[in-house]
DNA sequence: AGCTGTATAGACCAAACGGTACAATAAAAT
DNA sequence: ATTTTATTGTACCGTTTGGTCTATACAGCT
């Protein structure tokens, strides 16, 4: 979907909106009023408010689809995949943290076929993950782990956009290097395994 | 505060309607038809309907903090403490799921005094895991770890209450000990360190 | 000048919002 | 039996909601 600029920054200040005050917290009178546009204005360059949304949550979700895959490619190693995963994922995350609360936050505020296509790309990205651990496992590097330890490890990863300040003393990479440090000892084989 | 029946019905039923739609996702009709009430009756046994968004997030926070600190004085080991404490989070997760939900997704919707007293509480219970990481670093179990490791950690437990069911095969003790196994992994010292 | 297509603002809509007032009812206490 | 007290439902308040409609402005083109 090709957007105008003004579209794009009409998309851009309902991120920001919808991520401090939650999708049903903000008024497209607001969003208007934010991004320098009356109602009527707004509705010529948007459909709705929700496909602001869907707009939002998509985009980036998918982006870290279509990473996710192109990463498995260039990381045969499971290991270094992760630490490749997790450094990424924290760049995305932390230069766009709006727009990812909107997209791990709000998904819940879309309603039918988009809520759908939108929870699909979330599981795909999971299974992402999910097959970089069972590849280490099988090449005897990762110890056997329970299924929902990815949930788990993930979670760490998408909570940190509630968390994280724009401003911060370490740069994304380096957060995503101690993530992935953490999660690479929790799943390394030890001597008792 | 003393809560008649009634007001612990309504309370419940908001915390589920919270959780699922979101705080300004849910009108206070809606809240009291599923309580059963009419609205004028709904306001004879509530305050406000922030006032009901305050009550369960500060009761469930609250009660992390306080238990936080038993197991805290009960454990003076800190691997053992780090299991009591992630065995505990899990069951009070697991066993209260929509008022988690409202208590970790929502908290942003609440207002000046209440909200900052809210957000303490959370900042002390973030302490309490912080200063049983630090105490194992200087007994030289774990090693030492950047000071957002915690804030990952903990980021694990608090997303599981996005994708938790409540029917799930597994009781919240044993994903309170697959947690903290990744958590001890995570933490505990290696050959190279 | 006349035409065409895109931007823009503001009036307007029915519905829902949080909250209050008040009368009616039920229960308990005297 | 009578008076309090605690519950309840309904009508109502002003405001805001997402969304539409229409009139105007302003480009670029012929």
């Amino acid at each position: 979907m090709r957007q105008t600029e003004q579209a794009k920054k009409i998309t851009k200040v309902a991120a920001s909106l919808f991520a401090k005050k939650g999708y049903n917290g903000v008024g497209v009178a607001e969003i208007g009023a934010a991004s320098g546009f009356g109602r009527g204005t707004l509705y010529h360059h948007i459909e709705s408010k929700e496909g602001l949304l869907h707009e939002i949550a998509s985009h980036y979700i998918s982006e870290l689809v279509e990473s996710g895959h192109r990463i498995t490619r260039e990381n045969p190693d499971p290991t270094q995949r992760l630490n490749a995963l997790s450094r990424h994922l924290m760049s995305v995350i932390s230069s766009s943290l709006a727009e990812i609360v909107v997209c791990f936050r709000e998904v819940q505020s879309l309603t039918g076929q988009r809520h759908q296509e939108v929870m699909c790309m979330h599981a795909e990205y999971q299974k992402i993950w999910s097959k970089t651990i069972e590849e280490g496992v099988q090449k005897n590097v990762f110890r056997e782990v329970d299924r929902i330890a990815v949930k788990g490890l993930l979670g760490m990863y998408f909570y940190s956009c509630l968390w994280l300040k724009p401003d911060g003393l370490q740069s994304p990479e380096d957060i995503g290097d101690v993530f992935s440090d953490l999660v690479i000892r929790s799943l390394t084989k030890g001597p008792g395994d």
